[in-house]
DNA sequence: TAAATAGTGTCTTTCAGACAATATCTC
DNA sequence: GAGATATTGTCTGAAAGACACTATTTA
């Protein structure tokens, strides 16, 4: 190795831009789906008209984090102020924004559809729920196809050992609903009463009275005890399957 | 939300500065080791003779992508080429570098102690393997600490299912040495049976002929199929406890 | 043969999945 | 009561943990 004066000299050497990228997802009409934002059509701008992930620079004059700065970008386009939030990675190199080496910390939401403020001010033509796997299928902006792959995987991996799929319901919500949830997103029917000890047992929810539907039997509706954090199992859903 | 025209113009609003940060684990002496380096005692670089994790900015000449960066810094540090390496997530803001809005990806590596070369041209004395949790108490430059914490959780968590321990062993490596390994790194006794169907049913490794110990019985070396990932159990160890 | 270590067998408990049965609501 | 949906109960099979037993080496 040889030294390298530049540094200490006064950080004079090139940076990579910066961005914040969040995959925004939530589930409307029985189906799993993702927030797209178009870009901009100006031909001077990266993948003109192109699909995107919801994202932009960091700010460093108002972001005072990388999650502040995920939480801004999520306000400005669904005007909700603390979804479920986790990290999801970050994807960096120099050739995946023609302008420059660049370097984006993607961010992954769950939120309940009708938290949604319809018009946040943003074109709302520009803005779309799109089926998660619709979606997949797409020709997005920069590496976002890549990113989206990975993070519905994540999330198609966490539901199998984790609580996620409460975040993306309204409180109070029921037993059925909670399973009609994981089975959207899962893609494939649960066992009704192995659902209910799993979640039972769990521990991460609390009554909050009963709930009646339009027909049939009322059930119990529950809230999170903790939304800032999902409940894990201790083993995923039918492991027999798994192997296969 | 107001437009910013200087996006449009030419991107010259501005950026934060980027780095990688590698936290390398081994087991030696029978216990969890990471890698620190000692900071530069010249007082104009920030936390002088701290200790830090080995990592360092984006060299965006040299650097294709965020991964290349890290096995450049791995290679630097240890002269190892290909270790198992994954991204454990993003650290970013205004305040962990007092030279301004910074961010860094961290990345988490297991390699087995016997590969290391002892001085690639770094001087030795600024780079040790700490203990583990020993390391966890110290006060780290920058947020090292709190990245440190965090992938010592994360290595903890995914060892109670994955077959992570086997990337701390040269190969060919013997049940019992993994089983040790695992003891290690989970600080807790786990069944010799359980442990052998485990890992044997799971598919991962292959025989590599007899290994013989300092005395006793010898027993058969295995290889892992696949040294770019992990494989995962279905269940957790001992789920008993880990509801306690 | 003793000591040390590797590897196997068996019993028990736990728990998820299957599926049937029962409960509570509306019309 | 019929239909719809919610909730509970019972049986079974698979797999993990506990722990004793057997096997193979060196001294």
């Amino acid at each position: 190795m040889k030294p390298s004066p530049k540094k200490q000299a006064g950080l004079n050497f090139p940076r990579p831009l910066v961005t914040v990228d969040v995959v925004i997802f939530t589930v409307l009409e029985d189906a799993l789906k993702v927030m797209l934002v178009r870009r901009p059509s100006n031909p001077d701008d990266p993948f003109p008209g192109r699909w995107a992930l919801p994202g932009g620079f960091i700010d460093v004059d108002r972001d005072a984090s990388l999650l502040d700065c995920a939480l801004r970008k999520l306000r400005e386009k669904t005007g909700v102020a603390a979804p479920y939030l986790e990290q999801l990675g970050s994807w960096g190199g120099a050739h995946r924004d023609p302008r420059g080496w660049s370097a984006t910390h993607a961010f992954f939401a769950l939120m309940p559809a009708r938290d949604l403020v319809p018009d946040q001010g943003v074109n709302a033509a520009q803005v779309e729920w799109m089926d998660a796997a619709a979606a997949g299928r797409k020709r997005l902006a920069f590496d976002h196809a890549e990113i989206l792959a990975s993070a519905i995987a994540r999330l198609r991996s966490k539901v199998e050992y984790t609580s996620l799929p409460a975040f993306l319901l309204n409180e109070p919500f029921t037993l059925p609903q909670l399973q009609h949830t994981y089975e959207v997103v899962l893609g494939r029917a649960v066992d009704k009463s192995a659902f209910r000890k799993r979640m039972l047992d769990g521990g991460f929810m609390e009554e909050a009275g009963m709930v009646e539907g339009a027909s049939g039997r009322p059930a119990m509706g529950y809230r999170l005890r903790d939304r800032s954090q999902a409940a894990l199992f201790p083993r995923t859903f039918s492991p027999r399957d798994a192997e296969a």
